[in-house]
DNA sequence: AATGAATGAGCCTTCATTCAT
DNA sequence: AATGAATGAAGGCTCATTCAT
């Protein structure tokens, strides 16, 4: 399939290597075939991002509606896992598309749904917080969503530790508690 | 001066506009003497990405040094105001020099030095908070950084809003605490 | 064809005037599609060469393989003209190519076969000698090369005479002869 | 010197490292300055070759002029290893020489001088062999810097090797000779 | 005389896209 | 629907040469 081949090639040769030609040989089709299916060199890239987009959404949505999460802090881990879990197996690919993007004018629209979503999740009850304002809602998904991109991005070694996941959760629940209970018992601010 | 025509090619055409020959011509000089100062075209892109990090990371510098901070709020807020003006004013560009560098392979080691920078920070008593191990500081860093960069990358019309500032520094302070008394009594979750 | 252009581009303007563009403009077609056929402007100058050296070698092989041929003079006197007359008629051409050659590092490589198929052509009997050392085939033929190449580069108004041929036919001769009665009686110089 | 800097400059980085800049650099002095001694590009080149030339031609007068000779051969062998010697050393230096002299329209009237040299050399008794007509010396001499010139070109191994100069000495007096005695007891011709 | 920063024509090459088959 | 040869705009970069200092 074009968008298989297309997320291959992408691995394989980073956003330089990216051309229809390229793409086309990769999914033993011809060019003239690939532009049957897309309209022009952005569009693959669009709908690759979509696809991992897709991707990663689904897993977000499942660790949210886990129903076996007995605290804030397992649904939390969920959500975590779920994410650097989308992210895992495919850095390099995941590296280029998000370069790609970038490097298109993308981005927002078609990498938002994810931190979009996120941040919606915290507006409802199920992480058992109290409702968060727009920009809590960016901060904590965009905070959380930084931290793994950069990791990914600068292929940090412990991305996929123990430690890391854990610094993660911590990160999500202190937001979290200090927006519950702003500041009491902290004179010393 | 080029690197300064560089910035405006960036802003004015994004990554796909930016052409060393219009580089060149913006910068009122032959292509032969852009390449007597620049070795390719991806140099020109690295030369202007350090600069507009040496400047970030000036401010942030200065606003950690500040004798004036009374609290660690006050000097958490000092920070995160140093980064959100780092970025201001430039957005556009800013977006510009990010996927540039991004689209490249350039990104952490240049891009690097402003988190990094941050992160030592938070390895020093200066903030007031205990040491912080390698995953924390750079959870804390590339979260407040991925926040402000989205913010950026989004053109979210709260970014010079004080209700974000105080949610970053709420971020930064939340954390941080977590960090220094490990989640002893939370049963309220 | 495209061949055949960069034949007459390297025979109007030398090596100076051969330029990728030049080429395909001269054969009617595009830019890329030069490039579709020859991997860079070296692939096109080392076509070109070869596909002159394999006619040479192809007259040269039929007046060797000659079954007229009554004497070694006779068959000698045949491999003479029929270098001779690969070269004419295209002398400039072939000057050209020779430099495009030589200004490469194709040469041995490619031009070498002439030579060499000469060469080995001296390791036989057909030509009546007996069978020619290494160095001595090397000398043979390379010197024979020598004399007709500098007489085309040089541009010799004897270069078709009969005069020119009889000496190269002599040259060929005595060298055969004298390998195969090491200079018995020479006192006479 | 300007002449040295450019043959090291050629020997280093063959005809296509040879820009004026790099010999200027090489040569310690300014590109302006270079332009100061030579009209362009070419001129530093015919210099160059100018120079190899004489020493070449100095090398075999020499060898010409040799009293102590006692037999033509002795006289050949000379002269042969003369211009064995002229190029040896420098073979890759030579090598771009001839390649650099050949890519330009420079060729013959410099180059020449050696193989026209020698022509003359052969038209006069001193090598004790009868006067040689116009086709016959030009036969001679391009032969025996033919079989040379292909030996540096194709850095044949045995280049240096006594075997080698045996056979361009019997080559040169096989071909005297032949001219002296036309073909006598050659019947078969 | 020497310098060397500046110039810019022009070269090689890539690659997104088209369209006749 | 698929093919793939052909297109050609455009880009990065080199390097011989000039000229003001």
């Amino acid at each position: 399939m074009i968008l298989e081949a297309a997320a291959q090639v992408l691995e394989a040769g980073g956003l330089a290597g990216f051309t229809t030609n390229a793409v086309a040989e990769r999914a033993g089709v011809s060019i003239g075939t690939l532009y049957q299916y897309f309209a022009d060199k952005g569009a693959v890239l669009r709908a690759l991002a979509e696809r991992e987009m897709r991707l990663a959404i689904a897993q977000v949505a499942k660790a949210l509606r886990d129903e076996d999460a007995a605290s804030i802090e397992e649904r939390a881990r969920g959500v975590v896992r779920a994410i650097v879990n989308a992210f895992h197996g495919h850095q390099r690919a995941r590296k280029a598309v998000v370069q790609a993007v970038l490097a298109q004018g993308i981005a927002i629209e078609t990498i938002g749904p994810v931190a979009a979503f996120i941040a919606e999740a915290g507006a409802t009850p199920p992480l058992g917080a109290p409702t968060l304002s727009r920009e809590q809602r960016f901060v904590l998904s965009r905070a959380l969503m930084g931290a793994i991109r950069a990791a990914v991005l600068e292929e940090q070694p412990f991305f996929r530790s123990r430690a890391f996941e854990d610094e993660l959760v911590r990160l999500v629940l202190a937001y979290v508690e200090a927006v519950s209970s702003p500041m009491t018992t902290k004179p010393s601010f």
